[in-house]
DNA sequence: TTGACTCTACGAAGCGCTTCGTATTAACAT
DNA sequence: ATGTTAATACGAAGCGCTTCGTAGAGTCAA
């Protein structure tokens, strides 16, 4: 009963926990300051944005100071995992096959990444 | 300058997609009784939705019959592809590898799948 | 022609996302 | 104490998505 519904981050959301990410636990103005030469937005937008994913749990907030430190609730993998899943029911069918196929078609992967792609089949088949 | 902006379908035009791919052209009616099972929605929703979607260009409309006909505009396929490429410069910054390993991180995929993937593996370093 | 059906069209309500302006509170220097 | 700066809190507007009720028009049979 502790997870309600599954949490899908908006874009804006996503912007916001991919700064996070990247600068670990930040305030507000350090978000803001990262995303504005991306595109320009207010500061209290972003504020708005961050006290509204803490309501929703994306992000928890350190008050111990005076300029709040906010963190990413789920690592990035554990997000990227639960859009990958999302996507996969509402336009797969399910499938992660042709989920992978259309990942890969047309972008031509590295040669070091097709080999780590092959590697993790072969741990799938090792383990099956 | 056709394409204005890249068109991500809701959550509700995607479930329309999926019974348009699934059945072909098809009106209004034959649409909601798809989908009417699956999660109860009115029929004058399902309409307003498709003429929504008929604006923005995801189907189009033959409206030679007194029932209207409705179409996907896109296949299936490119749909897809156009979704991938989004998740992938929200969430995954642009690396496939990423988005394939956390798509078949945790699914484990059947053996005549595993080799599929292998097989376009084959073909990227071939074509290389 | 009237009535029963079956469509489409229209409009509006409710909610969530995004945006920001304004108010308030805190910290600090003078 | 007072003024300046910097932070959070609040509220509201605008837009898109979703929902549906109601109105209006086409079709067919009695």
């Amino acid at each position: 009963m502790s997870e309600k519904k599954l949490l899908r981050p908006t874009d804006s959301e996503l912007a916001i926990l991919n700064v996070l990410w990247k600068r670990g636990s930040s305030t507000v103005r350090e978000v803001h300051q990262d995303l504005r030469p991306v595109s320009p937005i207010g500061y209290t937008t972003v504020l708005k944005l961050m006290q509204i994913m803490t309501e929703k749990g994306l992000v928890v907030r350190d008050e111990s100071e005076r300029a709040h430190v906010y963190t990413a609730r789920l690592t990035e993998q554990k997000t990227q995992r639960q859009l990958v899943n999302d996507l996969l029911d509402r336009a797969f069918g399910g499938s992660a096959t042709r989920l992978v196929m259309q990942a890969l078609a047309g972008k031509r992967a590295s040669a070091s990444d097709l080999a780590e792609i092959r590697q993790l089949l072969d741990e799938m088949e090792a383990t099956k």
